[in-house]
RNA sequence: GGGGAGGUUCCCGAGUGGCCAAAGGGAACAGACUGUAAAUCUGUCGGCGAUGCCUUCGGAGGUUCGAAUCCUCCCCUCCCCA
């Protein structure tokens, strides 16, 4: 049980949250749990639908660490059951149902992933499936009764949906009353969520209250912003860092978000404690501490976590070299190249050895001044090479090393 | 079942007979500035060894010297009425 006081907690607990209901009930739970020395049950679910998780996923799940360091129990509950039904929230549209064996795959997926950030010993790992598998037809109509269409309809999504004449089916209904009841089964204290499922965490409250559970508090997250600082994070989007890049693409995504964004990362994907995020604020604004080493150390403790000490220090090291240096990387990649005669086009080696180039866009970019060989800037379109080994350097980060193919 | 609107290059979206490879915005890619910052500014943004040629505007035909634009049929999306 955690020995931090009252006010220790909350601090930790409130980092980085848009909205606590209610603060009195964290508060009045946070006592009781003091006194008779039981940890809190903390629940988060997540629908199996997204084996690619990226750092916008991670701000939960390191929020469940928080409360974990705090001694309190954290329960990790993967929707296999409603992931079959799929969650409306946020949809314009149907979703399509998933397989069972989709469900499950994304399920193990997901197990490997979290425990680079929860203590897998102080972590429960639970499937809905468990109760919703056994309960009776008449449990099931039974959980119908706990809201009124007109009540569900107020939930933006549906409401848009029903004005504007889409389907909405009565299975999409339930999905929410699921999810409501997995906190009724769970007895959960505190469930977590982003601030997209408001509406289903507010339902988990009705329904404890309306079967005689404690309500739950409701803790609501961010939904991260993507590299480009304005949107959240989203694959479809192409703004998001996947906790299964590799070490070098992550250092690079991270380099290049903005000042601003990087605080923000701080606060929901750091270890280091606020008051530390503070001093660096200061820092920044002084002047004492430039941001980028600042960044680098973010880049540094993400990779660290999803990879490893040392290829957190490779990553920094190839970064620095390539950019702040302006060196060639450690390794390129090599393609062989046949030439037909004494001397090849340049635009035409271009197009052939780096892959989403045509000749066209090699001239662009010859004419652009963003084509190096060998170290020297070439603007001429006109431009040949003999036979022979060459490096090329398209923009900032395309290398490539052309080797003649053996005859 | 009846009526209406529409499908345009990665996305949004103009264009309604030649001046259209197709406005504008976004994304992306380059260059400048830098810290690979962000923001900003500038340029590029179908293909082709190219002051020209080829392929693109839902699909198939047709009219015309000439079509993204007009006609016919088909496919798809959305809205209104029942």
């Amino acid at each position: 049980m955690s020995t931090k006081d009252i006010k220790e907690q909350l601090k930790i607990i409130k980092r980085g949250t848009v909205e606590i209901i209610t603060d009195d009930d964290l508060v009045k739970k946070l006592e009781k749990s003091i006194s008779a020395g039981v940890p809190l049950k903390i629940k988060a679910g997540f629908d199996p639908t997204a084996p690619d998780i990226h750092l916008g996923h991670t701000v939960l799940i390191h929020k469940m660490r928080q409360f974990q360091e705090l001694g309190h129990e954290v329960i990790f509950l993967i929707g296999d059951f409603t992931g079959i039904i799929g969650d409306p929230t946020g949809r314009s549209e149907t979703r399509k149902s998933l397989t069972r064996e989709d469900v499950l795959k994304n399920a193990e997926t997901y197990k490997e992933q979290i425990f680079k950030i929860l203590d897998p010993k102080k972590t429960q790992v639970r499937f809905n499936s468990e109760w919703f598998a056994k309960m009776s037809a008449m449990e099931v109509v039974s959980l119908g009764a706990m809201r009124t269409v007109a009540r569900m309809l107020e939930r933006e999504d549906f409401k848009k949906r029903f004005a504007s004449q889409q389907e909405i089916t009565i299975l999409e209904f339930y999905y929410p009353l699921f999810q409501a009841y997995d906190s009724v089964y769970l007895k959960a204290d505190i469930e977590l969520g982003g601030t997209d499922q408001r509406f289903n965490l507010l339902m988990g409250r009705h329904m404890q209250k309306t079967m005689g559970v404690e309500e739950q508090v409701v803790v609501m997250m961010p939904l991260l912003e993507g590299t480009d600082g304005v949107q959240k994070m989203s694959k479809s989007l192409g703004n998001y860092i996947g906790i299964t890049e590799s070490p070098k693409e992550m250092f690079g995504k991270i380099m290049s978000i903005s000042d601003e964004l990087m605080v923000r990362y701080y606060e929901l994907l750091s270890d280091i404690s606020m008051d530390e995020l503070e001093k660096f604020k200061k820092g920044i604004k002084d002047g004492s501490i430039h941001p980028m080493e600042l960044k680098k150390r973010l880049a540094s403790e993400i990779i660290r976590r999803f990879h490893s000490e040392i290829e957190a220090s490779d990553a920094q090291r190839e970064f620095e070299k390539v950019f702040s240096q302006r060196e060639l990387p450690d390794d390129m990649p090599v393609v062989e190249l046949k030439w037909d005669g004494d001397e090849l086009w340049l635009p035409r080696i271009i197009s052939t050895t780096v892959p989403p180039t045509s000749s066209s866009e090699a001239r662009r970019l010859i004419k652009e001044g963003a084509v190096t060989v060998n170290g020297e800037r070439v603007t001429d379109i006109e431009k040949k090479l003999r036979r022979g080994e060459y490096i090329l350097k398209i923009g900032k980060k395309r290398f490539v090393k052309i080797v003649p193919q053996k005859l």
